[in-house]
DNA sequence: AGTATTAATGTAAGCGCTTTCATTTATAGC
DNA sequence: GCTATAAATGAAAGCGCTTACATTAATACT
């Protein structure tokens, strides 16, 4: 593979011309310039990333961790991410932290080491006091979905508990007042956050959680169909589910449908982020709806502003859920 | 950010022999091992992997280039390469080509300039000589998805036109006779192949493919649902409907519920892939397996075997699609 | 034509690491 | 203690590019 060295002695220019030519940053004449750019296309030579990066220090890719690869939720994610980016030339490097501790540390040390000029982070395992030491440290960095208040300026989030509060204020208003929950894991900010929405729209119809109709899933929708089981084994009657998101809401539905339950007759039920499939489940499916592709699209814009100088970009940095009615709920009979 | 230029200063030591206690792989007597492992603890350095990777033309990395990232597909895709790779203490760099020409060429061209240690490639739009040409290259590559005959020691692929005889086998088994066909983009090799696995089934019975009742869809949801109403609208009778993936038949699922149109009562469908939903569609979906997660692992021990030297991992490279009988497809009534 | 100023280009030294070959140190055998 | 051999370590030259500063060439003005 042709080198910066062969495309110098065969254009007859020194090594610093044909670097002008690849940046194109600097004056080069132009008769100069077509010179440089026929012996690279004779020589077909392409520039070496790697060399580039450790001469100048950048390296235009942007590391973005994720806690996973799979799901309909991190692909609308990443998918929002790289459209924004390659629009812009840029290349995103994505590497996955699962939600555990050391693989994020290493996923974030991986990501730096391959120079990335910023990272966007979707991390739930590592402390805040690490992120802002990290802030603290050379590489940018954007959090996607997690709210530090000493670098909330580095914050895309999503309010939780607004949309906590909505699912289960919309179940309130068709007259539910029995209302189970399949919460997330609990030890996550957002699952926390969101079931205090939920007991925040209770308290203003004088009502309390039911902690016999409660049950800690676990965001995936084994965690829905063992949670719906587990509610109905009580025996304790309920007229609507909330689901603290829609996998596990998707599970829900179909251990009702199992057990020959139909929903909304026998009783309704509200997921959360309107990831793709909810349009596709039966019954359609309510849910809160979680704008992932347009947060990540913010998160990319974060890093354009404040790493590459693309000044004309407004970034919102707080987003508020809203409802979406589909046909999963119904007014309360009771 | 200390450099090995520090940590030779405070261990007394020169480059080469820190060099040697980072790679561990020549020998260094213990004591000096000791000092040096002291002085990269207190100067809190840590190895730039992009000088080590300019400097020994390795990086420790591999390539994927996918042509999408949202959708189960690819997410089960990613996860069974992922896995394989971290296990192995290797770091995935992911790229998007959407099936577009330049796009999957800057997305090699990008995963080349990173210096990767092998790609793995899912690509559709580039030419077969495209890749041939690349396989004489340096950079290891393993396609996935694609068989290429003059490359095929570097293919991981499925027998898709099998895939697309058991699908309609089984319809054809169950006493349909009037099969309906929902197909991906005839320009794509694996919809092509399926279409002509359900023409050898066809064939089997003495029947022809009634090219009114057949749709070329897009793989996505939307192909599907237009593609039911489609035949529909065609008001000749039938009473199945192969789709050429899940998706399509997800759609094709929820457009005969909006048509009042109760699937597999009115007529069977089969899809293909078996993604993760194909479990929580109602009815549950009838459909090909398409083991993507562990070709995807295949995929990764290839490049263990090829490039990292592990020699003792098998590699299947031809995979064998079956039949997963759910609910959406009962015994022709007719 | 000469001089001053500006534009274009060249020189050379890294960037942070690896690795080959040379040198030094340690060890074994007599 | 001396010599031969082996082990450990050091010196130095890149890997492919960028870029600061110096030099050369071009241009404008008198």
């Amino acid at each position: 593979m042709a080198t910066i060295y062969e495309v110098s002695e065969l254009a007859g220019v020194s090594l610093a011309t044909v670097s002008r030519v690849i940046n194109n940053n600097t004056p080069v004449r132009e008769s100069t310039r077509k010179k440089v750019l026929a012996a690279m296309e004779q020589l077909g030579y392409r520039p070496n990333s790697i060399a580039q990066s450790l001469a100048s220090n950048r390296s235009n890719s942007i590391g973005i961790l994720v806690s996973e690869l799979h799901g309909p939720f991190y692909g609308e994610m990443l998918t929002g991410i790289e459209a924004e980016f390659r629009a812009a030339g840029k290349h995103v490097i994505i590497t996955a932290g699962h939600s555990d501790l050391a693989t994020e540390q290493e996923g974030i040390e991986f990501l730096k080491s391959r120079n990335c000029d910023a990272l966007i982070l979707h991390v739930e395992a590592v402390s805040d006091q690490y992120l802002i030491e990290l802030a603290a440290a050379e590489t940018p960095f954007v959090l996607l979905n997690r709210h530090i208040p000493a670098i909330a300026e580095r914050c895309i989030s999503l309010n939780n508990e607004l949309g906590g509060y909505l699912a289960t204020q919309h179940l309130l208003q068709q007259g539910h007042r029995q209302i189970a929950y399949i919460a997330g894991p609990m030890w996550k900010t957002d699952a926390k956050a969101r079931y205090q929405g939920h007991q925040r729209a209770l308290a203003e119809y004088q009502l309390q959680a039911n902690p016999k109709l409660f049950f800690e899933g676990d965001f995936r929708e084994t965690g829905g169909s063992d949670g719906l089981s587990a509610l109905l084994a009580t025996k304790l009657p309920f007229t609507a589910v909330v689901c603290a998101n829609d996998e596990m809401a998707s599970g829900a539905l179909t251990a009702a449908r199992e057990q020959g339950l139909a929903v909304p007759d026998h009783f309704s039920v509200v997921g959360f982020d309107n990831v793709n499939f909810a349009y596709y489940t039966y019954p359609k499916l309510s849910t809160i709806d979680y704008p992932i592709s347009a947060m990540g699209k913010m998160a990319a814009r974060w890093v354009l502003r404040e790493v590459y100088q693309c000044n004309n970009i407004k970034v919102q940095q707080l987003f508020e859920p809203h409802l979406i009615v589909r046909d999963s709920v119904v007014a309360s009979n009771l």
